[in-house]
DNA sequence: GCCTATAGTGTCAAAAAGGATACCATGTGG
DNA sequence: CCACATGGTATCCTTTTTGACACTATAGGC
């Protein structure tokens, strides 16, 4: 869970499970709630442990792209589990993520 | 993975998925790096989602058993998938956890 | 010369999460 | 009267994580 527990993290294999390879724009269009900041953390967190390979073109304007290494794919199933069970209880939670929702509270 | 992500709630929950129900104390012997104040609060949130059932017995000295809901049982899959994940690529990683390694570090 | 696009960095701040430690209630046993 | 056991709470503090926002490099196009 500590590879996989960032709040993105998850997400963004998804993504690289279900599309392949993937360049950092073709994430951020897929994960729009994620600032630019953050998606890099994680992916490079992603890549330190490798889940993620990260292949760099030298070009301009620069290019990466990002895919699954074997091990990355290897969680396959806990990705696939773990949005079958999304999917089956969406209605009981509505919208993901937040506990703390942005509750916009007395003021 | 908001539901699951807290540092010790995929444990908590395996340790309910396999052995069943299982009293406060009973779990804090099977997880015994969580101080009782965290488990407490990652208990509560995941009783919050729906996820174990808490039932307390009024009782002196106190009883309490956590167990998994039908919703929690539905993670299952995921855990399993998870549990397996990690046997086989454990090696890749000997110890769990820790990303911010304590860090002897230069002193 | 200026603007654009891509994939970042740097710095700072806010907010969550987790941990340390001490304290509580209370029926029972000595 | 005192200690014990269980399942907590209450406080306070530190560490981690995430977000906001501004800034960069550089080739190509106008």
């Amino acid at each position: 869970m500590s590879l996989i527990g960032g709040k993105w993290k998850s997400v963004l294999l998804w993504h690289l499970f279900s599309d392949g390879t993937l360049r950092f724009s073709e994430l951020r269009r897929r994960v729009p709630n994620v600032t630019q900041r953050t998606m890099t953390n994680q992916l490079r967190e992603l890549e330190e442990d490798g889940l993620v390979h990260r292949e760099v073109y030298p070009q301009v304007p620069p290019k990466v792209e990002y895919s699954l290494t074997d091990l990355g794919r290897g969680l396959g199933p806990v990705l696939v589990a773990l949005k079958t069970w999304g999917e089956i209880n969406l209605d009981l939670f509505g919208k993901p993520v937040v506990r703390n929702a942005t509750a916009p509270a007395a003021e």
